[in-house]
DNA sequence: CGAAGGCTTGATAGACCTCAAACACAGTGG
DNA sequence: CCACTGTGTTTGAGGTCTATCAAGCCTTCG
C-alpha cells in the first residue's frame, strides 16, 4: 500500500499545488494537517448549486467535475472542468454565494475541507495563502482562455484546444502517460463546454480522427500527433502557469 | 475642490472596494497610504502585454480599459472591460507572466502601485488581502458569465447582457445616473467582446433601439427599459457579488 | 475641405443548429 | 441466455444565424 492510498487526498493536493507553486516543508505539513472528509459521488450529481452558501471547499481526489450554468432557454454551458488535485469551489472562501453549479461527470471521490480550517491555515502560512490565491488566479486565466476559445475559434480549433488543455492539466498531476488519458466526457458535455451542438462535436471529433491527430478507445483518448493538435488548437500553455511544466 | 480631485485615485479604489467588501478604518487608511503614481494614456495604448512581467499593478482612475488576446488568425477577443476603480492586472501580484494584453479604450488616467507595496499591505492587513483576493474572484466570476454569454446566448441577448453588466458595474461606483452612462466603445470593440462581427453588432444594436430598450446620443447610452433589457439579456447580477447593490 | 474612423446597409456565403432516425453498446431482468 | 432498455454515437437533410464582402454615409478633426 503506497502513500497514494494512505493519504491520497493530501498527496493529490500537494502534488497539484507543487505544480503551480513552490511549497516549503512547513507548508506541506500544514496541508497534511488540514481536516478532510472524503465522500464519494455518483455520476452527474450536483455538489454545490447556484445560490448555495458553502461552509467548506472540496478537492477532487478521483474523478472529474465541471462547473456550469444554464442560459435562459435551458442550454447548459460548462465553464470549467476539474481534474484530480483541483479545488473547484475555492472561490467560496471569499464569495459567500455560489453563482454557478458544480457537478460530477463520473463517479468521483471528493475531500471536503471546512472553510474555517482553510482560513486558519492561510492566516498562519502566508505562503500557502499565496499558493491558494494563485490557484484561483489560474482558474481565472483558464476562464479567459475559454472566452477566446468559445468567442473566436471555429469548432475544429476549439475542440483541439480543449483537448490540449486537458492533456497538459492531466499530465501536470501525473494522469497522462504516453499521450494517453481517460476522457470520460460525453460528446454532449464537450459541446456544452464549447458552445457547440452534440452533432457538430461528433463531426468535429471525426475530423480530428480522420486527420490523425487523435484516436479513442472507449473512454481512453490517445493523442497521435501532439504537434498538429497544438497547432490546430493554437495552443500555448502559458495561461496554465505551471511551474514545472512537463508537457509543452 | 473636493476630495475627489485631491485624492481621486485613492477614493476611487476605496469606493470600489467598498462596493464589494466591508473595510475597517484601518484598512481605509492603509489604502490611503499606498504609493501611487498617476499617469495618463491615450486611446488604444497597451498598458501591459502578453509576456510582460509587471512589477506594479495599476488602477483605472478615469477612462476605460479592456483585456484582450488575439486568436491564431488575428481576431481579437476582449475578455473583460475595466471601469474606474478596477485593478485590471491585480492577478500579476501572484502570476508573474502576463497571459493577455490590457489596453486603454479611451484617454485614461491610471494609478500605478508597486507590487512590493501591495504585498506589504496584504501581509499587514489580512482584511485588505481578503478584499483584494475577493476582487480577483469577482473578476473570475465575470469571466465565467462571459463564457456563458459568448457560448450560449444569441447576439441579441448577448448584447443586452453586456449592457446590463456595464450599467450595474458603473452604477456601483457612481458613474451611472438616470439610467445614463458614457459608453465609449466602438461597435467593433463590442463585437470583439462578444465574438460577433461589427456588422452584426450594428444590426443587433439597431434592434435593441427599435424595441425601445436603449437609446444613444453620441457616446452616451440611455437605458430606456431596464426591465426589458434585463429580461432580454437574462441578466442576474448575482455574479457581480456587490455588497451594496443599488442597481438590480 | 479632405481624410480617417466609425456607422449603416445590401447581398451572398458558410458554419453551425435542429430535427429525425439509425446504430452500437452496456446493464438489467425475466 | 437473450430480449429490453437507456445512453451515447453517428448519419442525413434542411434551416438559420452570423460572417464576409463591398460600398455608401456621416461625423470629427486637422
Amino acid at each position: 500500500m503506497d502513500e497514494t492510498s494512505l493519504h491520497q487526498e493530501r498527496n493529490r493536493l500537494i502534488r497539484k499545488l507543487e505544480s503551480i507553486a513552490d511549497l516549503s516543508d512547513e507548508e506541506r505539513r500544514a496541508i497534511f494537517g488540514l481536516p478532510m472528509t472524503v465522500r464519494t459521488f455518483a455520476t452527474d450529481k450536483d455538489i454545490v448549486r447556484e445560490g448555495d452558501r458553502p461552509s467548506e471547499c472540496f478537492l477532487v481526489v478521483e474523478g472529474f467535475a465541471g462547473s456550469y450554468k444554464h442560459s435562459g432557454d435551458g442550454k447548459r454551458q460548462f465553464m470549467s472542468f476539474y481534474t484530480p488535485g483541483d479545488i473547484p469551489d475555492l472561490q467560496s472562501l471569499h464569495l459567500d454565494v455560489m453563482d454557478h453549479n458544480i457537478s460530477t461527470l463520473v463517479p468521483s471521490k471528493l475531500a471536503f475541507i471546512p472553510h474555517a480550517a482553510l482560513h486558519e491555515a492561510t492566516r498562519r502560512y502566508p505562503g500557502l495563502a499565496a499558493a491558494l490565491w494563485r490557484d484561483t488566479l489560474i482558474d481565472a486565466a483558464i476562464f479567459r482562455e475559454w472566452i477566446v476559445n468559445v468567442g473566436r475559434r471555429p469548432a475544429y480549433a476549439r475542440m483541439a484546444h480543449l483537448l490540449c488543455e486537458l492533456a497538459v492539466k492531466l499530465k501536470a498531476v501525473g494522469l497522462m502517460a504516453d499521450w494517453t488519458f481517460e476522457l470520460p466526457l460525453t460528446q454532449t458535455e464537450l459541446g456544452d463546454a464549447m458552445g457547440l451542438s452534440t452533432v457538430h462535436v461528433n463531426r468535429t471529433v471525426q475530423e480530428l480522427r480522420a486527420h490523425g491527430l487523435i484516436r479513442s478507445e472507449g473512454r481512453t483518448l490517445i493523442i497521435e500527433d501532439w504537434g498538429a493538435l497544438k497547432k490546430a488548437g493554437e495552443f500555448d500553455p502559458t495561461y496554465l502557469h505551471l511551474t514545472n511544466r512537463r508537457a509543452a
